[in-house]
DNA sequence: TTTGATACATAAGAAACTGATGTATATTTG
DNA sequence: CAAATATACATCAGTTTCTTATGTATCAAA
């Protein structure tokens, strides 16, 4: 499990690439799918997540659908135009940032090989 | 620039590695090292280092001797053992959290030559 | 039927930064 | 030489955002 600043810090770029690459998603799916894919290394919190997901909703840059399950009502988001954009943008911001950073870690750099 | 949020998420990261690469370093030269080594594309505000130089020496990461220059009063900062520790644990840990961040965003992931 | 999973939401408190302000010395420039 | 800029520290009100807990409700499984 990773620490809470460094997943705080990407907690938009995550929310908004998986979009992206999944199209449509709700709240509890967005968590179940990260914690999935990560092997547990990465657990968004429904406290931080659901509020992100309306922020972005205001912003404009996510829309949604809700959609009955049974008795219950699911709530679908997707990427709006300047949600995708923002999507790319901010991914394309963190492998710069990664790769700022490595640069600026230089010495404590583990030899390139390790991340084949 | 980098965002704000990303530069939040490894502050930390970054003080401590930095000064294990340079062995004693104060916090003015901090900001002024990151900010030539990364081409100004993250700059340290002082509001948000200096507490956090302060709260690292707290915390017995970082201890500090003070030396006149001229007549001004310099802090130099430097790793305690545990600091030291902790550098090479958050240096490790970003490295691997970028890395998992990589595969989850795959899809939008550059050609791994890319970072050669 | 009770536990755990699914699925949403909100809110008090905590943590950390932003941006401004303050103090003071040193250097550069017009 | 006066003013502006750089060096160098520090603090703080306000803001943002997360943490942790709580709340509601349905559904599946044991």
């Amino acid at each position: 499990m990773y620490s809470s600043e460094l997943i705080k810090g990407t907690l938009k770029t995550i929310v908004l690439s998986l979009l992206a690459k999944r199209g449509r998603m709700y709240g509890y799916e967005i968590t179940q799918c990260v914690k999935e894919e990560t092997d547990g290394k990465i657990q968004l919190t429904e406290g931080a997540l659901y509020p992100l997901l309306h922020r972005l909703e205001a912003e404009g840059l996510l829309e949604t659908e809700k959609e009955n399950i049974g008795k219950r009502v699911r709530k679908y988001y997707r990427l709006t135009e300047s949600g995708n954009a923002e999507a790319s943008s901010l991914v394309a911001e963190f492998q710069a940032f990664s790769k700022t950073i490595n640069d600026l870690l230089h010495p404590f750099l583990l030899k390139p090989s390790y991340y084949a």
